[in-house]
DNA sequence: GTAGTCATGTAAGAGGTTACATGATTAG
DNA sequence: CTAATCATGTAACCTCTTACATGACTAC
């Protein structure tokens, strides 16, 4: 159970509505990352509500409509800690990319290729992404953190600074390992492209992906 | 859809029972590993004889019982290189064990110690599970990669060996960085306790930030 | 003969995605 | 006036996990 724990970390910082908690949590830049639509949202806030970990004020939107601003509460702020406390479940990692290399024996190289390439254009995005975002904390312009330093003493704001940035040393780490690692594929294929040629076409210069039925034999 | 995959992936090489599939999908230091319970097996294997893609053999096991022996069609073959061919769905990384370390200042530096000491146990056993089945494909001694090569003209050999290293090493390489960063965690750690001076103690006490006034009280 | 393995399943539920439904409000 | 945004939800479906149910077979 974790989406409820990003529920109550943004809470923590900040009231919101649903809507406004589905956009904080989905958009990239935010310190609480944790995509979850709408459909998930609402009705785990209904739960949390029922559990006390949250308090909904409903609040006037113009004229006729209303809307729900849910806050945390103290029970809220209990089970948070809780959680962080408790050890991480690890469940068996599986990467559909990485396994699916695996059956890159029976494909043409010039998807591997393609496979390769978008896999580096994903990570570098999301390297990009996490970057972005440390940066922004460790001279704390970022507007989320600065109002979570603000609501603790000082003395705490070095190591709430730190460990965010560890939280985003780990995604940035990884990205740097996925993007290193579809580098060596890239290699790979190319050494591969250049000593055989049976099944795909190989770009062994500068692409030429006409025909498919040169058939080279080597040795 | 990945399950059905993993497992046409392992037909394609032996047939074999619901039973063995599991076992075999679910037991480290396996070529394909893609661990799934029967619950989710058996009923893949019916949908997926439903659509041609498996075939069943009823044999006898003892004197009354019997067992399905599952073997991969012509179909199924299509489809495992249809789906090796497609690109990858990008699925948003949600990681647990980052995640929460964005929560470390509200809870003892013991307890955060304990996590990385924890995260760097589990990924070297991963790690050390990734590099033993690499050593016994590169020397082409474990038995699921021989019986591939058999059924496989010499020629693609390398390759196919090549490619299974490669996903190993996706695999490898992200063991080795989730090691890193908890290592730099606990380096970061350190440098908070010492600090501090007083390890392990509740930064202090967790108050409702639900008033933003200067509203804290020492329960 | 009993314990552990082989073998096949069902049920319930957690967590996530996509699509749809509804209507008020605000910006141009 | 119209389109985009704000706001709250429901329904269906997918994947995976945990637990339970059943019974035959094999090794000791």
């Amino acid at each position: 159970v974790s989406l409820r724990h990003a529920i109550l970390g943004v809470l923590a910082v900040h009231s919101m509505t649903g809507y406004d908690l589905s956009d904080y949590l989905s958009a990239t830049g935010r310190l609480v990352y944790w995509p979850a639509g709408q459909a998930q949202i609402y009705p785990e806030l209904r739960r949390m509500e029922n559990e006390k970990l949250v308090s909904a004020k409903v609040a006037p939107r113009g004229k006729l409509a209303k809307k729900r601003i849910y806050a945390i509460t103290k029970i809220g702020m209990e089970e948070l800690q809780r959680w962080a406390k408790e050890p991480v479940a690890y469940t068996a990692d599986r990467d559909p990319a990485h396994f699916k290399v695996n059956y890159f024996d029976i494909i043409p190289l010039e998807r591997s290729k393609t496979f390769f390439e978008t896999h580096i254009t994903v990570y570098k995005a999301r390297l990009n992404q996490w970057e972005d975002l440390e940066r922004t904390m460790r001279d704390r312009s970022d507007a989320f953190l600065a109002r979570r330093l603000a609501i603790r003493p000082r003395e705490e704001h070095d190591a709430i600074v730190e460990f965010r940035a560890l939280a985003l040393d780990g995604q940035i780490a990884r990205a740097k390992a996925e993007i290193a690692w579809a580098r060596q594929g890239l290699k790979l294929i190319e050494d591969l492209g250049s000593r055989r040629t049976k099944m795909g076409t190989v770009p062994s210069k500068v692409s030429s992906t006409k025909s498919r039925t040169a058939k080279r034999s080597r040795a």
